[in-house]
DNA sequence: CGACATTACATAGACAATCTATGTCATTAA
DNA sequence: TTAATGACATAGATTGTCTATGTAATGTCG
């Protein structure tokens, strides 16, 4: 099945949305779960997903730390802080009102 | 109120879409239906707009041609054609796959 | 009559955000 | 000891929007 590239100003949404609900992942974990939870029809690229991590933590929107997988590799372990939370439901409201907007124009007369 | 730039990948589809419904438009009334119909969230600027007509000018998928506006001044008219009306409905359905992934990713446990 | 706002189209360049391609390093498996 | 995999990282290409600017024609108002 053909997957599909993120639409552009919707990766760090959905980086926040998968921290406030998966708690303390690391960056191919964040992936992993956006490709599941997608159902495997989208896809995030590691050349998208590291440089949205350091814009979120340069933000201050999500905190990192390094550690070890379960299988002993090293990794940088993330979760979503007070500030990245409050920017989650902004961005939420944001894409609502946008998503609703473009439903209206397509809706059937 | 705030408005909100067409997010990255939907124009096309938004113009393809308001031809649809419309019939007959000049660029001006394409951009007019689109912010009444979002109820003014979404505003496509003109240095957005040409450029896109022109695109699906040349991909077939609009016809143009001059004519005058009711106030005597000269505009392109446009309308959708059936290789348009194809690539609408891919489109829509592209769209509606990602739109409802997002959804599963943001919707709660 | 002349200045100005408005309508409509158009283009160049800026900018943002994703992708492709590539590379590094460490661990585990063959 | 080599190869495959996991995990992170960066450079540069690409795409598509926006901002800024410009032209031209019409209608308006002092």
């Amino acid at each position: 099945m053909s997957q599909e590239a993120i639409p552009p100003g919707t990766l760090d949404m959905l980086i926040l949305q998968t921290l406030f609900r998966g708690g303390r992942l690391h960056g191919f974990e964040i992936a992993e779960a956006i490709q599941e939870r997608s159902e495997d029809v989208l896809r995030v690229e590691e050349g998208s997903l590291y440089p949205a991590l350091q814009r979120l933590l340069l933000q201050g929107w999500i905190a990192g730390e390094w550690g070890k997988t379960e299988e002993n590799r090293r990794a940088r372990y993330y979760k979503i802080t007070r500030a990245g939370h409050t920017q989650l439901e902004r961005e939420l409201s944001r894409y609502r009102r946008v998503s609703n907007a473009i439903g209206r124009i397509l809706q059937p007369v």
